[in-house]
DNA sequence: AATTTATATGCCGGAAATCGCATATTCAAG
DNA sequence: CTTGAATATGCGATTTCCGGCATATAAATT
């Protein structure tokens, strides 16, 4: 794995705040639920997840039209070590973003998501 | 501390490069010491260095004509660990500036730099 | 004070990254 | 096979970043 990329990558504040939201939460989580936790375009969340995903930090996992990223843990050791920083120093930091994924994730059925954008459907509609 | 900052400061490969000398070595380094184990130009190193210090990563002290600079440990936790997980991943790459910079450390006279640019020297002049 | 040496910086051009908008793709359901 | 919902992407515009060159600054030496 290139570690250049994957600071590139976290260089970049709504990528850190993608990253951060899976770290904290430790779940597998689909597009439209960061869109809602994060408060961002839906176009925006899905171009940085695929930064994420070719640099190799995130892993996807479709589920009929939902698509599920999960961080790449056990991947590589340097990742985890990162990924564990972050994980500890970012708590405080960015907590609306965990406080509205975690209404968000209190909606899903069976450990899916089952509604599309909640927060976001008023203005984009 | 901005940490999102910090992560773009390592974004780029020759900052990358000058913090995992001055990690590695664990010493305070000037910047023609720096220049000569990167083999890069001088007002790459130097401004490199500028952003490294506007975000806070690193701490310079002048020793007369010579100005170096150390990693600014304790100066938080997270940075710390950052520093930590690329002292640990690091040291096989890269090897070559670790390498370069070992050779010129061993010019030092007194634990100071004596030399300037021992390395570049032939190729400005 | 003039010169030398180590370091910093102003300026410019080009490359790269990001955003916004619109639209395309993919899958499920009727 | 058409519709709707979730996700992805092509494109243009803007901004940000980096390299290269020259030069400036600062301190030591003569």
């Amino acid at each position: 794995m290139d570690f250049l990329r994957v600071f590139k990558a976290l260089g970049d504040e709504t990528r850190l705040r993608i990253v951060n939201i899976l770290v904290q939460s430790g779940e597998r989580l689909c597009v439209c639920e960061m869109t809602d936790a994060l408060l961002v375009p839906q176009y925006q969340v899905s171009r940085h997840l695929t930064v994420l995903k070719n640099v190799g930090m995130v892993v996807t996992e479709r589920d009929g039209t939902w698509i599920y990223y999960s961080l790449n843990r056990q991947a590589s050791e340097c990742l985890d070590d990162i990924l564990n920083v972050i994980k500890k120093h970012f708590k405080n930091k960015y907590a609306d973003d965990v406080k509205r994924l975690n209404e968000r994730l209190a909606k899903r059925e069976g450990g899916r998501c089952v509604i599309g954008f909640a927060l976001t459907e008023q203005q984009s509609k």
